[in-house]
DNA sequence: AAATTTTCTGGTAGCGCTAACAAGTCAGCA
DNA sequence: TGCTGACTTGTTAGCGCTACCAGAAAATTT
């Protein structure tokens, strides 16, 4: 029974004739190992919390499947806790949540993963916590994200290795890091290429689509439009395509369009978008394993950084002018 | 103990006083059960399997998020099984990943709801298995879904009664059973109304957004051309919208054009999209109650019909010529 | 008041597994 | 031959809870 056990738990110190013959003889019962019976007996808590707030959003039907899988895989179970909108309960909320479901640890995607309260709360329960596509590193905690500068920075030559040389920007919301990183990028970019930025063709955005048409006429309007815009997302560039539309513009022919994050919208869009993909169900294994491995206090490889991918779909193409 | 332990499951018999006494003193002392010990001792399996195939749909984050909430409720975890494209496997993973869980119910979404070969082995391994969104109920299962016929027809209706005559309609994939009902329920709608459908202006589609602008550019391209084009999904409505800006038309004002699903998308467009809303996450959590009740084998109610709801959202207005 | 029923509480065993330790086997070496 | 140590297998107890049954207490009947 026990040396079963061994095998089970592929521990060492098992005769490999045994291990066969306990494998096969498993096999050929069709045992299966009773999973609560495990955790009670090696008390092992095999569960991982997943605190989210938007449910709308495609982000976290991608992160899901990710935990999942990765959960599956480790032998956890992820506990979703829904936070209402309500910023000022978030804290409160999560300390509940964790007291009232015994947890190995929390992942926190954006943007619960920005919120002060919300880290101080993790800090106190002693909870091992991932913090997801944070907007910025802290020590105290793991994180796991993209580099959105150098994504941006990137796309951004991508666009200039094409030859565009007028570019437009729209930036996201001002009060967000991670946001404001992508403009420092496409900034930077320009700047090592050589290529003053125009100040009209930067606009504000919100990282919403209605705007972003609004942005999008007033530099498609005039006679100096530019020959590519860099959406800061996804939701966004779907806003500029409706303003090119209505600008009577090809896209791509008379202006390219980018956007970033790869969202769902970026294959339903016609021409498909050009965009930064962040490997989302990676990232989620990841930090599913983590706190499996119980990694996550560790203090090592606390900043882990995902490679971004820049997808080349249809809406980018070189400049009309350069034809 | 037995007593705490009554008091836990909210059994009967147990005196009022003592029930407060127990009930404060765990909230005292911060007492939590143990979630292991509990299904190991009472032999329950605390497991649902939630089989799916496209991890890029919209769908399936709206599911799951669904499905998880209702499993916290209801003290069960959902295990996610990845079933690869090929079909020919389907039935055969889904068999191994049962025989390795111990499940206590299996809840199928489209497309595998609809696999034969998927519904022989669910039966086989004698797995209440509840099917959501199938294209047809199936007595020996459980059917979770919205009436698509009735959704298609109210939507056309919502059309008819805001003016419009002229109306075109986006075919989904043939073969898919719940495509056709949407067109059978525009097709009794117009009929209804006694307005004869232009076949002119009927196109085939297969919910992919590229071959929907093709389609649409062809509806829009004549001389006499819709006031109104019904997709039969969003992503299609997106490619439509793709065509009406490509012949110079401005949505709704020189065409409405409404979608069936309310996939995210439908929010990023602009003007955001009139569309038909199912009500996925509810539909998820009660797959997952109804396996937790153990009554995804009763014989009754086994043809759950959701409310759809139809979204008005910008992209529908008033034709032009009733103005 | 005693007998009977009903309501409540407690004791015991065991769910299926693993940690910790005990014991057996076998090789190598003095 | 006896002893050591590496490797392998087996034994025992117990993880935290609930099912089941045995009592105790309260309510009801005779």
């Amino acid at each position: 029974m026990m040396t079963v056990s061994r095998v089970l738990n592929g521990k060492a110190n098992v005769h490999p004739e045994t291990r066969k013959k306990v494998e096969d003889t498993m096999r050929k019962i069709g045992y299966t190992p009773n999973f609560s019976a495990r955790s009670l007996a090696s008390s092992n808590i095999p569960f991982v919390g997943l605190a989210y707030l938007n449910p709308s959003s495609g982000y976290l039907g991608q992160f899901l499947i990710g935990a999942l899988s990765s959960a599956r895989h480790e032998g956890l179970h992820v506990i979703l806790e829904a936070c209402s909108e309500e910023a000022s309960d978030w804290a409160e909320e999560l300390v509940a949540f964790c007291n009232q479901s015994q947890l190995r640890g929390l992942i926190l995607p954006p943007p619960l993963c920005d919120n002060a309260n919300v880290l101080k709360a993790a800090s106190e329960l002693k909870l091992p916590s991932v913090r997801v596509s944070p907007s910025r590193h802290n020590d105290n905690f793991v994180s796991i994200r993209i580099d959105e500068y150098r994504a941006a920075f990137e796309m951004t030559r991508k666009l200039i290795e094409m030859g565009h040389e007028d570019i437009g920007f729209l930036k996201g919301p001002e009060n967000q890091d991670g946001a404001m990183q992508r403009y420092a990028g496409f900034q930077d970019a320009m700047q090592q290429a050589g290529i003053a930025i125009n100040k009209r063709w930067v606009e504000a955005g919100d990282f919403s689509p209605g705007p972003a048409r609004e942005a999008g006429k007033k530099m498609l309007a005039r006679k100096s439009r530019p020959t590519a815009i860099f959406a800061s997302n996804d939701d966004m560039a779907a806003g500029l395509y409706t303003a090119a539309h209505e600008a009577g513009l090809c896209i791509p022919d008379d202006v390219s369009i980018v956007g970033f994050d790869d969202q769902p919208i970026a294959q339903s869009l016609w021409p498909s978008l050009t965009t930064v993909h962040q490997p989302i169900i990676d990232m989620a294994e990841r930090a599913v394993s983590l706190i499996a491995s119980k990694n996550a206090t560790s203090p090592q490889g606390r900043d882990i950084i995902f490679p971004f991918e820049i997808v080349m779909r249809d809406s980018l193409a070189t400049p009309r002018t350069c034809r």
